[in-house]
DNA sequence: TCATTTCTAGAATCTTGTTCTAATCTGGGC
DNA sequence: GCCCAGATTAGAACAAGATTCTAGAAATGA
């Protein structure tokens, strides 16, 4: 069981896919997972994942090759679960966040905020996910992704879809709203994170969401 | 001399800083090097710097290493020149075509549609810029970016001020208006190179530009 | 306590980037 | 035509670092 990063799941999913072995983990593990996670996270920043040795990562974490190579089977194995982990986690904020809107200027500027709020308080994941686009993706990895995607924008778009039937904004190109509404800020965020900018990126949500909404 | 990518100097630059040696390289080089440096691009955009090996290169330029080697320092180094040549390329083709313009929407709007139309003419090039941020550039490298950035965006702005000044054009928190103009069409090439949008990025131009404009 | 499984360790291996030394080629002067 | 100096190519040797493997420690459940 459990193999290294093997298969889409983290603990729930497995179980709910019909898996027998409830066994649990030793109950150190978790930690030293995470330990594992944040000390890759921390590394990567600094270096870039190419140049960051596992030597690195495992003196950072206080562990031994073998554990390392334990809880994930490689060096990109760990940049994928950071990177999925860190996407998933801005996208269900803002389901949660959008549900709450009545309408789709509320809807437009409830995306602009979250985003900005999110990479201001998760700094060091937003730096990762916003300047590691060449990960190489394992095949499995790659399908969550996608499959991640799918559910989330489907629930977006069938969030807003009612409102533009009945015209309450602005009828468009489908794949251009995602580039209007978010492209401005991710590329402020970047703009930010690589120190090009003062102003945290929620302070100049505004802005952008006037824009987009425009 | 000739030291592989040494300096921050392609030919031109070099005599015109006053070096002595007008010595020219042998004739197939030129031809070699740029074989080099498109089966690097090729490789890279396929798999991925990181996962690229040297062996893939040499064999697809169908040179020998110690040739390749002879021509840039390294493989980070390869990546860098590609990276900022590309760059280079792009930006050029901005300030020609905004000089030519007469007015601040004519601006934003010659921002976006080349942008648009560059990335459609340079498609694998694009590709490498936009999925590839976190090269490890060298120190070198990293202050000719930073020049390279200082100059062009020194120049758009210089293009734009006036225009705010005179109230022709919104003013707005300067770090906003890259975001704000680019952004979109930023995002939907990604979009589009990645192969998850269907409209090539000019057919979508106007929409951005609009946008941008507004 | 025992049996089983997870987890940790670190040495051994294998891959791959880079360096080094020795040819080979090119163009220019004689 | 021949020789020279530098430019270029070649590929073997080297080194660094990612991954695998084997063995043992620690935790869990009965």
């Amino acid at each position: 069981m459990a193999e290294p990063e093997g298969g889409a799941g983290r603990t729930v999913e497995v179980a709910a896919a019909g898996a027998v072995a409830p066994v649990a983990g030793h109950a150190g593990s978790r930690d030293r997972r995470a330990s594992i996670l944040s000390a890759a996270l921390a590394c990567f920043n600094e270096t870039g994942i190419e140049a960051t040795t596992i030597e690195a990562i495992r003196e950072r974490a206080g562990c031994s090759i073998g554990s390392l190579y334990h809880h994930f089977k490689s060096k990109e194995g760990l940049a994928s679960r950071l990177f999925v982990d860190g996407i998933a986690d801005l996208n269900a904020g803002l389901i949660v966040r959008l549900e709450a809107c009545d309408g789709p200027e509320a809807g437009v500027r409830a995306c602009v905020e979250h985003y900005a709020e999110w990479v201001d308080a998760n700094t060091e994941l937003a730096r990762f996910l916003l300047h590691s686009r060449d990960i190489n993706f394992s095949p499995d990895a790659r399908a969550e992704l996608k499959r991640m995607y799918h559910v989330h924008f489907g629930a977006v778009f069938s969030w807003f879809g009612p409102f533009v039937l009945r015209g309450a904004m602005k009828q468009l190109p489908p794949e251009t709203y995602i580039p209007i509404i978010s492209g401005p800020v991710e590329d402020y965020a970047r703009l930010w994170l690589s120190g090009r900018a003062r102003a945290p990126v929620s302070e100049m949500a505004p802005v952008f969401a006037d824009a987009a909404w425009a």
